[in-house]
Order: C-alpha cells, then sequence, then structure tokens
DNA sequence: TGCGTTGTGGTCCGATCGAACCATAACAGA
DNA sequence: TCTGTTATGGTTCGATCGGACCACAACGCA
C-alpha cells in the first residue's frame, strides 16, 4: 500500500468541514465546492473519500454522533465510582444541553438534519436505532433511586423520565437562540431533579 | 386596477407549495422551480408576488405563523367563558404537540428553519419577538391557581412554566418521528398537570 | 528497476440554480 | 375607444451544482 494516509483523519477532516458549513446556514449550503473550500482541500477530494455527496452528509452524521457519545461516556465516567442515580440522571440531562462549543455544535448539526430523519431512511437509522435508550435508562435510575429511598416512590418513573428528557431537549432551542442563558437552562433542570430526588424515606 | 386579482389568496397558495416542500425534503429542496411546479404556476409568479428567494421564505414563513397564531387563538375560544386555569394551560401546552396535520405541519416547516434563525436577522425577528410571551403566559396561570387554590402555593411558576414548556417542545421530535404516539405525549403533558393542580385547597 | 495499487489534482459535462429581461394579455379609467 | 397600469408567460443569462473522467504522482512489492 504506497502512500501511507490515514483515511480516518481525512474523513474526520472533512467531515469538520461539514459540521461547520451545516451549523452555519443548514445542510442547504453543504455543497461539495463548499466543503472542500472549508477544508482547503480540492473537492476531489470529497469524492475519494466519501463518494457522492449523500455518502457524505451520512458520513459526517455518524462521526458526529460517534464523537457525542464518546464525550458523553467520558462525563459519565468522570462521576467517578458508584455515583448516586441523581448524578447520573443529571449528568445524562446536561448532556442534552448546549453547554460548551462541541455540544452546542452536535445539537446544531443534529437540528440542520433534522427534516431530513422524517423522510430519509438511511439518515433515519442515525437516531432510530434506540428510540427509548435515554429515556428507559432514566426510568431505570429514578426506579433505583426510589429503591434507594431517595425518590418518591408514588411517582411513575417512566412517565417522568419521558418528562425530563423532553424538558432538555426542549430547552436546546431557547438556548441555542440566546434567549435562555445556559446556566438557567441548568437550573430549570436542577429545580426538576430537587422535586424527584425529594427524599422521601432515607433509609430503605 | 386591471385584471382583479387577490394577492393574499395567490402568496398563500405559493407560501403553501413552500410549506409542502420544506416539511418534506428541508429548505434544500424549496427552490423557485419545485415551488412554481408544486403550486402549478409559471417559476415567473413567485418573482412577481415575492420578489427574491429570500423574500419567498420569510413571507411564507410568516404566513406560516400568522395561520398558527389563528388557530390557536381559534381553539382558546373553543375552550368557551370562563376556562379553568388548566384547562388553558393544557390548551396551550397541546399546540406545541404535532397532534393534526396543521400543527404537524407548523412544526416541522419550524424546524426546517431552525438553523436560519440563528444566523439570518430578518428570519430571527418571526421567532424571537416575544421570546417568553408564551412561558409568562403559562406563569401567570399557574400563579391565579395558586391563588384558586388549585395549585400548590410553593411551587414557583415561572420556573414550573418554563419546563412545561419546553418540555412541551421537546415532545415534538419523537412524536413527529413516529417515536411517541400522539396520545402518549399527551398523557405526558397530562401526568405533569396532575401534578401540578393537585389542588391544594379547594377554598380560597 | 519496473509494476500495479493507491491517492491527488484538474477539468469537463449536463442539469439546475436565482434572477433579469421582454413581450403581451387583461382590464379600469379617461 | 384609447391609454396606462397590472398581471402573466416565456426566455435567457451567468453561476453553480453533483458527479464523471483522465492524467499522473507516490510508493510498496516483485
Amino acid at each position: 500500500m504506497p502512500r501511507q494516509v490515514d483515511h480516518e483523519e481525512r474523513r474526520r477532516r472533512l467531515a469538520e468541514a461539514v459540521w461547520r458549513l451545516a451549523a452555519r446556514s443548514g445542510l442547504e449550503d453543504v455543497t461539495l465546492r463548499h466543503v472542500a473550500a472549508e477544508a482547503g482541500v480540492p473537492a476531489r477530494q470529497l469524492q475519494y473519500y466519501f463518494g457522492t455527496r449523500e455518502h457524505l452528509l451520512l458520513g459526517a452524521l455518524e462521526i458526529l454522533n460517534a464523537d457525542a457519545e464518546r464525550r458523553a461516556a467520558q462525563r459519565m465516567s468522570d462521576l467517578g465510582p458508584d455515583p448516586s442515580p441523581r448524578a447520573v440522571v443529571r449528568a445524562i440531562l446536561l448532556e442534552l444541553l448546549p453547554l460548551d462549543d462541541e455540544r452546542r455544535r452536535t445539537q446544531v448539526v443534529h437540528a440542520a438534519y433534522f427534516v431530513r430523519f422524517l423522510t430519509d431512511p438511511a439518515l433515519a437509522l442515525s437516531v432510530r436505532d434506540s428510540p427509548h435508550a435515554l429515556e428507559d435508562l432514566v426510568a431505570s435510575l429514578l426506579h433505583l433511586g426510589q429503591e434507594l429511598g431517595h425518590v418518591n416512590p408514588d411517582l411513575d418513573p417512566q412517565a417522568e423520565a419521558a418528562f425530563l428528557v423532553a424538558g432538555a431537549q426542549g430547552l436546546q432551542p431557547p438556548v441555542l437562540l440566546g434567549q435562555y442563558t445556559p446556566q438557567l437552562a441548568v437550573n430549570l433542570v436542577d429545580r426538576q431533579l430537587d422535586r424527584l430526588f425529594a427524599g422521601h424515606r432515607q433509609d430503605a
């Protein structure tokens, strides 16, 4: 194999150019020429590494999702050993808020792709593979919290988890638009956690 | 004035074609030719009634927003005279869910425009004119509910209102993607209303 | 030293883009 | 009936689109 080149590295650089353009003005402006100019390479490279524009969009999204997942996993393990259910739920929800440039970028790019998710079957797989994974995870943590006596045993973990996740996701637009500060969004989430983790009985 | 033509009617028809295309595959496919074909008119008409493509996108969005506002107002008045705070809050939140074709279309088109809202100053005005109007309205209704003894006086109306609205808005994507049924989303909202309108003291 | 695979750069093609341009049909008022 | 505004249709332009094509540089292997 001649001309040793790191394919993954190349694809990542091109994908990053796609993200920047998509976040700036939507998929509309993600043309092969613009991406090439943004990445500082001849347009021909895009064909070589991704083939068609459709594959470029799909590939860029996959890399973005893989990155986001890795960062999320990292922040989860940063919680240390044996984190409380509340801390884990909080970390999950904060992952859904645009609290830094990486999360902001991920969420804006997802917004740019969203309408395509509705119709494009290839892209739909990127989001539908585990539709309720987050909600189920939060629900199980709430259930665990109930067993530990941190959470009111009367409430329905699944329903509360679903609304918690929806709430965090619904806080994205106003924060991205600058209507809410990130801090306010975090406060709103914490307030809900205060309510749920009210500690009805400290003993098991 | 010759050739009596209802301009508003024409612009509406063209705007509807924009909505259909935008909802189907995003702003990317909203080209002058596609819109003309979708509306069944020569492309020239779009120039005449909207000027540039940019003005077409902006105009179509304004008509969409005006329609949505009118429908919302209609459903509010359908609540009858002297509706309970809970009924009004519920109606507001359900307006944010894709429960029929019109709401679904409105919300999908908004999603298609979203990334533009972040950067395009002209479009930003369409959403930023009253950033907290909904939250404030819900908050005032929760406060009224507290005075009527329908709502726990301990909770913070503004914070709960903000999270309610965010939650409803965050339920849009899973419903649009078919991961949640509309009925499930409504149930989740009603569950939160059950919690908030717990009726701590029935007398004032 | 060739040889064949791998990667790069530049160019070209047909299609389509947004928008300008022009001719003319329709019709209210003089 | 004539006139000028209003509206419509069709055509054309330069730019840009996605993607195909071709020549060739780089390099491991025989």
